[in-house]
DNA sequence: CTGAAAGCGCTTACAG
DNA sequence: CTGAAAGCGCTTACAG
């Protein structure tokens, strides 16, 4: 097939055709003004050859972008991977590349964002929370307003403070129903074990549980939203808490984290205390014991969030959470 | 900062630098040719302006590559993501972004590397298996080829039949390393659940493993790498097979679901049979109980894969591997 | 050391 | 319906 030192052009379709590049272009993107059987031919004859446009010259030329930029936390987390995998699903059924980006924090987004517009993309997705202050997002978003003003679309997955399309993960909804869940086992003192408090996915997922505990919560403190930060605020809570029946960690990474701390403290779970995740990462139910968690499906709010960059739908939406109860709570004894 | 409804080009930097575009790009590149002093300045009103040059164009114009494509099973599959982490950190500390691409099968890989190369990407990291059969690789081989004839930079992870400077995983040591464990533990009557059969990485575990364990096999089946895979194998193997006493499975995710499936089927691990994984992903030392296998470091491989594919290094290299033994082998009873 | 100009591979008005 | 030509934003010989 290519024997060539390099890849195909349309020059060389063109010529193999016997029409001009025109023509060729035209035959190849299915625009109009092209004999149905000359551009019929012309793509036969691009498909023997193996032809692939180049990208960057269609992106320079002005044609249709067929990259897309995804910005996730860590793509090592499985919360981003399993959001990447049905991203990288979606984009590719419409023939898009996904270039993922790791950005942690407003200085790493702002860089990514710039780097990804000079990359021109055509449409960038943020996977990552929103934050709580307006003040430390307005850098990127005025990135991100030029590159929607220039013709770019955005898409984000959570409440951020960006006039674009949103998926909403049911964080809120999603607290209160993991809450219900521990007071209608009889829990009455819980230690709530969050992320980083600037993160609006944070706090609310924190508003749908507080509301549904009311004073039950007897500690509540933040801590990196991975493994090591579970265990950390499940160490805390139970040093100064000793009274408490339920520790409901604000991710599955981190309830995974408060398993393993209290698995080296000698606690029994569920027996001696409860524990909760959030998200339901394919893992949650391969754990020991297995995770009660508030199923959130990841994978589609990944895919929609493509979707939403490809549509003309500049709408929100929600995908659902459903309670999974597994065998890490149990009613309080 | 950014009031423009379209990025600052080269020229934008140009006028307000009041040099022309050649001595802008010289400058912003650190090319030699222009006083290190009028550099400096352009330097500072390029950053002034945040200007970051339009990829597209420097690609076209044949200027340096900034994106690198990753091929990968599945970045839902924890392997591959931590893969990729590894992967997206070691490149963006040279500035490069790292397009994610699925291919599962051979047809698939052909048309990610087509699409890949079409976009211009400066280096390609195949992080998936190599195959056994050549005849099946040879399409995407001579696609990969034609693409270092032209300049492209290519890593590979495992052994595949390619030219191609590649990270080895130690897959063959390893598996004589669960094996030596397993053996030493007083296992004669083992299961093996191995992934598909085509893969390179499959036949090299097995090969390390059989090495070892000799006529102590009992039974030998192919699956998915998957969950559902390692479980499937895990059913069959005991129902076809009661006598055996450990079930060794060649990845840790396939290890994970033969666990979900023994608890199901009520056989307690590791009183009533042994089970061991293989890679050491984040998750192994959180399953029930805790996963005994091999660690590889996948964060190390992929960082050095994509390191690979900038240095002047065309050998191979390895990257060691460690037996973590944990709760879910024990000696034979 | 600096600049004018060609060219990378496409797409899209503009002519015919 | 088809083609010649301009132009996208850069980099890099080629002049000076």
């Amino acid at each position: 097939v290519a024997e060539l030192s390099r890849p195909t052009r349309l020059i060389d379709v063109a010529e193999r055709a016997g029409v001009s590049i025109a023509t060729a272009s035209r035959s190849l993107a299915g625009a109009p003004g092209v004999s149905p059987s000359l551009a019929e031919q012309v793509r036969r004859v691009a498909d023997a050859m193996g032809y692939v446009a180049n990208a960057h010259a269609r992106s320079l030329a002005g044609g249709h972008e067929t990259s897309v930029g995804l910005i996730v936390g860590e793509i090592d987390d499985p919360y981003f991977s399993e959001i990447a995998s049905g991203a990288i699903a979606a984009a590719a059924e419409t023939g898009r590349l996904v270039q993922v980006c790791h950005a942690g924090d407003p200085v790493e987004l702002l860089a990514q964002i710039r780097l990804l517009r000079a990359s021109n993309v055509g449409a960038m997705v943020l996977a990552g929370s929103g934050l709580v202050e307006p003040s430390l997002e307005s850098a990127s978003n005025a990135e991100l307003d030029a590159f929607m003003k220039s013709g770019g679309r955005v898409a984000v997955v959570g409440r951020h403070g960006l006039d674009a399309p949103a998926v909403l993960p049911e964080n809120v909804a999603g607290g209160r129903a993991i809450a219900q869940h521990l007071i209608e086992l009889g829990h009455r003192r819980i230690a709530v074990i969050a992320g980083p408090a600037a993160l609006t996915t944070v706090a609310d997922r924190l508003e749908g549980m507080l509301d549904v505990f009311g004073p039950a919560v007897v500690s509540l403190s933040h801590h990196s939203f991975n493994r090591q930060g579970g265990a950390e605020g499940a160490r805390l809570a139970l040093a100064d808490h000793p009274e408490v029946t339920a520790i409901v960690a604000l991710s599955d990474v981190m309830a995974i984290g408060a398993l393993a701390a209290l698995r080296e403290l000698g606690v029994q779970v569920p027996r001696e205390a409860s524990v909760s995740g959030f998200d339901d990462i394919a893992v949650a139910a391969d754990v020991a014991p297995s995770l009660t968690t508030v199923r959130l499906d990841m994978a589609a709010i990944g895919a929609e969030a493509i979707r939403l960059t490809g549509g003309d739908t500049p709408t929100s939406i929600g995908t659902g959470h459903e309670l999974k109860v597994r065998e890490s709570t149990a009613r309080r004894r």
